[in-house]
Formats: C-alpha cells, sequence, structure tokens
RNA sequence: GCGGGCGUGGCGGAACUGGUAGACGCACACGACUUAAAAUCGUGAGGCCAAAAGCCGUGAGGGUUCGAGUCCCUCCGCCCGCACCA
C-alpha cells in the first residue's frame, strides 16, 4: 500500500519504492561523461563500526543535498562510498569475542551500508571500496614502493612510546598518567626502526597553497598554518672551547639573533649529544637525563613539569666575543626535535629564561628598551619583555637599531663570519606511520641481513594479510605468526624477514579520494580518470579532522604528483566542516546516565525513568556520545518516521557548521511538515490543470515562486540549508495563502516547491513528482531557473523614521520619485505627530527602503 | 600564554554592501472541527502599559552616523584550536 489522496504519506512505502526505482534507472552511476561540468562531492568515509549514527546522518545529508542539487543544475556528479576499514577496534573484537576481524569488519559493512542505503543517498555504489580489501590496499603497497623510489618514506630510529605489558607502541593520547590506558602499566621511552613519510619535504608548499584553498574555512587554514608552524630565524655555532671530546661547538637556533648579548646561558635537551657526551663522566648529569625522560610525552606531563637545568660546568664562549662566555645546561624544556635542539636563553626576552635566570641565579642582561622607556627603567622591571618593539641597547655594534633591523644586522654579520646561517625552521615533523598491528595495510618491504632493507618485487605483490592469526598474546600478531614473516630475500635469496609494522589508518585514507575515480583499475589509479575526477570539489566532514587527515592527504597527493599518478596537487578544492549533532543528557537520582528511550515525559514537562519511576535530572546539551548515553538511534527515527524527515530536521534550524541539538519536538515538526506537503498537493491537484486566465493571486504567488527559487538556490550554494530550508517554509504558507491562484501558476508553484525540496527529501518529492502526473524521475529533472521580472514586487513598504525611529511605514510604487516619498512621508498623521511642528532640517531618503526626516 | 570564534525573545536561529530587529521553525496560549482526544485549520505573541500613543530592547559601557545587531574603542562571559616551538 502506497501513499494515497485521503490516506496519510506513508513513508516507510514510499522510501523503499523510490530507491529501488533510482537503483533500478542506475540514476547516480557516474561515468566521465566530457560534455557536461564535472562535479565530485565527497563526504568523510565512515569507519564501519556496525551502526550509522547520527552524526553520520548529518553528514550524509548535507552532502546530497549537493550533490543532487549539482546534479539538477547539470553537473557530471560522482559521489561515491567506501569505508575505512582497517584499525585497532577489529583486532578488539577479535580478541574479546574471537571473531576474525575481517569478518567482523565485512559484517559490520554489510549492516552499515544497510543503514546509509535506507537514508536515500544519491551514490554511485558501484564504486564502493573498502580500505581492508585487497584490491584496495594491494595498490597502496605500490603507492608505498613508489614513494620509497623518491624517497618520500624513510625508516629511521625514533622515539616512542612503549607498553612493556602489552607489547605495543602508544600514542601519546593513549598514555594517561605515564601508564599504558588498557594495561596500566609503567610506559617507557624507547628507541624503535620505524618508517616515517616524509611530509617536511613539503612544509613550504603545504603552507604556502593554504593560501589558495579559499574554499576552505579560514579556521582549518589557520591550524594547518600553526601546525606547519614556519618560523625565520638564525642557526648559530657556539663555541665551547673545553668541551668533551667531538662536542667542542653547540649550534642553536633562534628567531631573536637581535638580543644575542643579553644572552646569559645555553641549554641543551636532554638527548642532545653534548648531553648525551657530558653524562658518560658525570653521573649526575646522566641521572638528570633519565629523570628528563621518565616524564612522560603527554601534555598534562608537559605542562605540569618544572623547568629544570643541570648545569653542566663547561662554559660557551660568545660568539660575538662578548664577556666571558655562558655556562651550558641540560634542561628538561629543550626539545630535541625542534630546530637544532639547543638554545640560548635571554632572561630579559623571554617569561622562560627569565625564569630560569632567576631560579639559577644568572644575570639578566637588559638588551631591548622598550618604547618610551630608559635603558634604566628597563633594568629595574621584574618580568621579562616579550613585546616585539622597541630599539636595541647594551649591545655594542648593535646599539640603537630597531628590532627588526637589529636582527637582520646580527645574522648578515654571523654568516659573514662563517658562525651562523639563516635559516627558516618548521614545527611540521615527518609522518611516523608504523603500527605494531596485524588488521592494518602490510607494508611491503622484506629485511635482509646482508641487503637490508629490500623492496617486495612487483611480481610478489600484494603482500596479503595471513588469515590464520591469534590474538591472545600481547603484540603484534603478525610478529607471532608462525610462518609468515620468514621469506627468501629478493635480492640475494637468503633467508630474510618480512616487515611485520603495517601502515597507519590514516595512509588508507590519504588517497581513498582518488581511488573512487577508477576503483577497479588494475593499477591504483587511472590517469585519465584522476585527470577528469581530481580535485574533489566539495569535501565535507568534522572538524576533528582539520589538521591530520586533511594534512596527510594534502601530502600524499604531492607525493602522487611526484611519483607520476596525478597532475594536480591539493585534493579538496572545497572544504566544509560540519558541527556535531548534541543532545541533552539525563541521570537518576544514582547518578547514571539514561538514555532518552529510558525516560518518561509527563504532561506538566517532568521527566521521570521509565522503569523506577525516580526523577531524573536534566543535564547539559552535548554531543552524542555512548559514554552520556544521549544518543538517538538514526535506525529507529528512520523506521519511525522515515528518512525524510530525519534529513529534513538535519537542515532546519541551526546553521550547518555550528554544533545542532536533537530533540523530539524538531524531528516530529519535520515530520509534520513532510505530512502538510504530501496533504496540501493532494488538495490542490484537482485544481492544477483548470483551464481559466490568469489572476491576481496568481501574478502573486508566481512573485512568491521566484522569489524562492532565487533565495533557495543561492542558499545551497553558501551551504545555509537551514536558510533554505526557512524559505521553503514560507512558499508553503504562501501557497496556502494563494488558493484563488489561476491553475496554472499553482502547477508551477507546485512543481517549483517539488524540485527544490528534491535535494533535502528525495522520497518525498519524488512520490509528490508522480503524483503530479509525471512519469519520469524527478532525480533527473534539472533545477528550476527564477526570472527576475515575475520576482519583482510593484509595491514596496518603506520605513519612515523621524529622528532615526520608526514612525510609520508607507506602501509605495516601487522606484517611486523621490519627491514623492518625500511628500508621502511628510504627510503621514504619525509622522506629522513625532514632528510635533519642529522645523525639519533635513529628509534622507533611501530608494524603496526608507526615509529618514532629521528635525 | 598565543591564535580563532561566538554572545539577538522561553528555545534553535533570521536580518543583503549601515536602512522596518526577531523571518522561519519549536515550544506556548486561545479559537474552530470532534462525544472526547489526537491530527488538522485559524488567530496571537520581545518587554513595560488595561489599551492606544509612547518608552525600553541584539552581553555591558562609550563613540562615529540622519540612522548601528551590523563600523570603531574599552570591558565582561562562553566555546574551540595550539601550547616549554627557542
Amino acid at each position: 500500500m502506497s501513499s494515497s489522496a485521503e490516506g496519510r504519506y506513508n513513508a516507510r512505502a514510499v522510501e523503499g519504492k523510490w530507491q529501488q526505482a533510482w537503483t533500478e534507472a542506475q540514476v547516480f552511476a557516474a561515468s566521465e561523461d566530457r560534455s557536461k561540468p564535472k562535479y565530485y562531492v565527497l563526504e568523510m568515509f565512515p569507519y564501519p563500526s556496525g551502526r550509522i549514527h547520527m552524526g553520520h546522518v548529518r553528514n550524509y545529508t548535507m552532502g546530497d543535498v549537493v550533490a543532487r542539487y549539482k546534479k539538477a543544475r547539470g553537473f557530471n556528479v560522482l559521489h561515491p562510498m567506501g569505508w575505512d576499514a582497517f584499525g585497532l577496534p577489529a583486532e578488539n573484537a577479535a580478541r574479546d569475542k574471537g571473531v576474525h576481524p575481517a569478518n567482523w569488519t565485512y559484517q559490520n559493512i554489510a549492516d552499515m551500508r544497510a543503514d546509509l542505503k535506507s537514508m536515500g543517498l544519491s551514490l554511485d555504489w558501484e564504486r564502493e571500496l573498502a580500505t581492508c580489501h585487497p584490491g584496495y590496499y594491494a595498490h597502496q603497497q605500490k603507492l608505498f614502493l613508489d614513494f620509497l623510489e623518491k624517497d618520500l618514506v624513510y625508516r629511521k630510529e625514533s622515539d616512542v612510546n612503549w607498553d612493556p605489558v602489552d607489547h605495543t607502541v602508544l600514542a601519546n593520547e593513549q598514555v594517561i598518567d605515564g601508564r599504558g590506558w588498557r594495561s596500566g602499566a609503567v610506559v617507557e621511552r624507547r628507541k624503535l626502526a620505524q618508517w616515517f613519510f616524509k611530509i617536511t619535504a613539503f612544509s613550504e608548499d603545504l603552507l604556502a597553497a593554504l593560501g589558495e584553498l579559499e574554499r576552505w574555512p579560514e579556521r582549518v587554514r589557520l591550524m594547518q598554518t600553526n601546525w606547519i608552524g614556519r618560523s625565520e630565524g638564525l642557526k648559530l655555532k657556539w663555541a665551547v672551547p673545553k668541551g668533551p671530546a667531538g662536542q667542542k661547538e653547540i649550534e642553536v637556533y633562534t628567531t631573536r639573533p637581535d638580543t644575542l648579548f643579553g644572552a646569559s646561558f645555553l641549554a641543551v635537551a636532554a638527548d642532545h649529544p653534548f648531553a648525551q657526551a657530558v653524562a658518560e663522566k658525570d653521573p649526575k648529569a646522566a641521572s638528570f637525563i633519565a629523570e628528563c625522560r621518565r616524564g612522560g610525552t603527554s601534555i598534562v606531563d608537559i605542562e605540569t613539569a618544572e623547568k629544570q637545568g643541570y648545569d653542566t660546568g663547561f662554559r660557551a664562549s660568545h660568539p660575538f666575543g662578548a664577556g666571558r662566555g655562558v655556562p651550558v645546561y641540560i634542561a628538561n624544556f629543550v626539545l630535541m626535535d625542534y630546530g637544532t635542539g639547543a638554545i640560548f636563553g635571554c632572561p630579559a626576552g623571554d617569561t622562560r629564561d627569565f625564569e630560569f635566570a632567576t631560579k639559577y641565579g644568572l644575570p639578566i642582561p637588559w638588551v631591548v628598551c622598550a618604547p618610551g622607556e630608559s635603558a634604566a627603567s628597563m633594568a629595574s622591571r621584574t618580568e621579562a619583555y616579550t613585546e616585539k618593539a622597541g630599539s636595541i641597547i647594551n649591545s655594542e655594534w648593535l646599539d640603537g637599531l630597531e628590532i627588526p633591523a637589529a636582527i637582520a644586522k646580527a645574522i648578515d654579520k654571523a654568516e659573514a663570519m662563517g658562525i651562523g646561517q639563516r635559516t627558516v625552521n618548521y614545527r611540521l615533523r615527518d609522518w611516523g606511520a608504523s603500527r605494531q598491528r596485524y588488521w592494518g595495510c602490510p607494508i611491503p618491504v622484506i629485511h635482509c641481513d646482508s641487503c637490508g632493507v629490500v623492496p617486495v618485487p612487483a611480481k610478489d605483490l600484494p603482500v596479503l594479510l595471513p588469515d590464520d592469526v591469534t590474538f591472545d598474546k600481547p603484540g603484534n600478531p603478525l610478529d607471532h605468526h608462525p610462518t609468515w614473516k620468514h621469506v627468501a630475500c629478493p635480492a640475494c635469496g637468503k633467508q630474510a624477514r618480512r616487515e611485520t609494522d603495517t601502515l597507519d589508518t590514516f595512509v588508507d585514507s590519504s588517497w581513498y579520494f582518488a581511488r573512487f575515480c577508477s576503483p577497479r583499475d588494475g593499477e591504483p589509479m587511472d590517469r585519465a580518470a584522476v585527470d577528469y575526477w581530481l580535485p574533489v570539489d566539495q569535501y565535507i566532514g568534522g572538524i576533528e579532522h582539520a589538521i591530520l587527515h586533511l594534512l596527510y592527504s594534502r601530502f600524499y597527493m604531492r607525493g602522487l604528483k611526484e611519483t607520476g599518478h596525478v597532475g594536480v596537487k591539493e585534493p579538496f578544492a572545497g572544504l566544509f566542516t560540519q558541527g556535531m549533532v548534541c543532545h541533552e543528557t539525563y541521570q537518576n537520582p544514582a547518578g547514571a546516565w539514561l538514555t532518552p528511550e529510558e525516560i518518561s515525559r509527563a504532561e506538566d514537562g517532568t521527566l521521570t525513568e521509565t522503569a523506577t519511576g525516580a526523577p531524573v535530572t536534566v543535564g547539559r546539551v552535548e554531543k552524542m556520545s555512548k559514554s552520556k548515553k544521549n544518543v538517538v538511534d538514526p535506525g529507529s527515527i528512520i523506521d519511525t518516521y522515515g528518512a525524510d524527515t530525519a534529513r529534513w530536521f538535519m537542515l532546519s534550524d541551526s546553521p550547518p557548521e555550528r554544533d545542532m541539538e536533537w530533540t523530539t519536538a524538531g524531528v516530529e515538526g519535520a515530520w509534520r511538515f513532510a505530512q502538510r506537503l504530501w496533504r496540501m498537493l493532494n488538495e490542490a491537484l484537482p485544481t492544477l490543470d483548470a483551464a481559466g486566465p490568469a489572476n491576481e493571486a496568481g501574478a502573486s504567488l508566481r512573485r512568491a515562486t521566484h522569489k524562492t527559487i532565487a533565495a533557495v538556490t543561492e542558499d545551497i550554494e553558501q551551504f545555509h540549508f537551514n536558510k533554505g530550508v526557512a524559505r521553503i517554509y514560507e512558499f508553503a504558507n504562501a501557497l496556502n495563502e494563494h488558493k484563488a491562484a489561476d491553475g496554472a501558476a499553482k502547477r508551477e508553484a507546485f512543481e517549483t516547491l517539488v524540485k527544490l525540496v528534491g535535494p533535502m527529501m528525495p522520497h518525498l518529492a519524488e512520490e509528490m513528482w508522480a503524483a503530479l502526473g509525471h512519469e519520469t524521475l524527478l532525480a533527473l529533472a534539472p533545477w528550476p531557473v527564477a526570472d527576475a521580472d515575475l520576482a519583482r514586487d510593484d509595491l514596496v513598504t518603506i520605513a519612515v523614521q523621524v529622528g532615526g525611529k520608526l514612525r510609520a511605514t508607507l506602501s509605495l510604487a516601487r522606484d517611486a520619485a523621490k519627491e514623492l516619498v518625500e511628500a508621502a512621508a511628510l504627510a503621514d498623521d504619525n509622522v506629522r505627530r513625532a514632528i510635533d511642528g519642529r522645523a525639519v532640517r533635513k529628509v534622507v531618503v533611501v530608494p524603496n527602503r526608507v526615509v529618514n526626516v532629521v528635525v
């Protein structure tokens, strides 16, 4: 039973019907049709957790609006879907439930695919891919080897957080108070050979090109700018004449060489070679270094750690020959992997150095004079002067210069002396991509004692994950596998070992958008296909990926370009970051969190726990999360109200970039509107084809129709979906008020309404389209075009102010002469009362808008 | 600490380049229909005032302007990102 004019709109029956119709007609299958402009819409692909959540619904609804709209506008649209399918949860499920990661993952994909299909998205499912499928990761291995050949990936020793119980490397976020988040064991810092992508090779370009990403949110560009962290400065060598063997000089990096004469100490990182050399003969230094290392790498640890230094007893000579030189400290706050791992401390110009100097009784030479201060007044300060304005003092040949000039002169001098070098430094570090896990893409190399690292030959690709693995002991199952890692060296034939690390799952998501262009090709990508489709025109996803995923993808595209796979370097021409879906939180008297379904709402609005009758405390509106239990399952919403209702509510009210609150009342409102549209159409249907001349009401309705087309089109273009929804509500109200309009005007209005609603509630719109008598799919129909002449009002409402305060409004012909408008305004009763006999000094007339009478 | 964003009715939010603040929706109230309820339809609504007139009103205070939610200055509050970056 489908819907009928008498009955309600039966969303469940109707939605399945149209989904099937779209599939059968292959409406959303994309091909490289060069007769049309292309448009590639992509939402961040999901991790297959098993069920979609409201965040997905919001994300994919927005993408679908854009995809359907662009298609109607005549674009050749690519809108694919896939699965970010590798990752730790599958291994956890394997360990906890005994199900193989592959089975667990593919079952989840099947479940989630069904959920997504129930949303009625305009996806080309023929292009579906899963990163855990050999048909995907085989190509990723090929790309890895291409990158290896171009030195875009390399292996080096690096410090990691090592969990000695679980035998695994932990990310910083997984270390809590210095202990492993799962095992609780004290985490060790270990040096381990790891694979790194050379993202720093593109630091400058990744930064500079941000300026051209005009359709990216400013916020994201800024976050990436800060992450890359470019600075300009000087690398400068300080001699340590009596230093330990092989450590007769220390190179520091500074952005403030103008303050060099204010130096009162040098400090090196605990891992700095100088510190290591000192420690060899100085047990106290060694224990200080060990102490530094013990401190965790987590943010909290770093923040709370007290700034400490160890005086090595060595002195460095000032490069410009000033004074007696300065002491060299080992300090816990100096980072080995930023700059040179060594700094000079200028207490007068840096808060942290000031504290350090005070703590250890070091001199504080004042070398910058703030504007309006004197050398004497500066010397009496009790804190560092960190502003970058002022002139240099107490600095020999830099005295009197402004800071920028002093910086330039100091650098020139250091370069001329051959002890320094102008340097651009970046905060960005290479991307450590090794993971000691099973459920990831195997790194296709072999370690041979004679030949070193040997790439797996092309004929032996892909390196498949073995199926027969166990998860009963801690550590990497690939490493435990009895036979998998033992292979002959491809170069010399001797016994060798496979690499047992797998790739970070961020690698999988760094090129999937390119694979979508030719998802079944025998090569990673078909050059003609990527040249046609890339870059993605509109990418949509959460702000949480502002840095890592988006930056890695930008790096990967550059790597793909260098290895000849693509021709462009930016993956995403347009980016939109949507807000989160939130919900009220509920707690019972015992403080336990309750789900929205466990709550009953009484007539007077008070809430109780359904099972016990206990009162419920309503907490803050927060992001839907399992821990707070404030989640609503999209499946049950779609079952009850239909996908269109869920989609419509997602688009209503809240601006898409902002967080939204999911409420029952809101969903019901959306559902009522869907019903109302269906009812309105069926009431009007018999009158739409009535013969008769165009009438006044019809002209008025047509104005509303064409205004609405213009407004909704603009709103969708601008991603102002909530405003577009409001315009559609207004238009529905207008239709209601123009029942007397002639049939042709009403038919035009209804057909327009259906087309505008189409991207948002595609099933209902398709059903209405059919009811209007169309035998072709709305999904294939073109977007309506606004006629500016028809949209124009003949009468305009003009506000009349006296002294800036609104006193009256006038309804006058559009573009009436100024004198006429002014006269009409002054003749108005309310206006005359407000003027109250005072002299009119001036009358400001803004055409078609406002008259302001100045008294 | 550095950087960014945001403060508008009971709520979510509109308001083009400075020109009728509160569109639209939710919630609410009243009315119609109904035996009744639901659904639906209609009406109302920023605050003060019995109402009209009027006055007040976009976090607070000041300024520019004929006119400020919008521009400028000072302050307050909330949110987010980065954070020993030399």
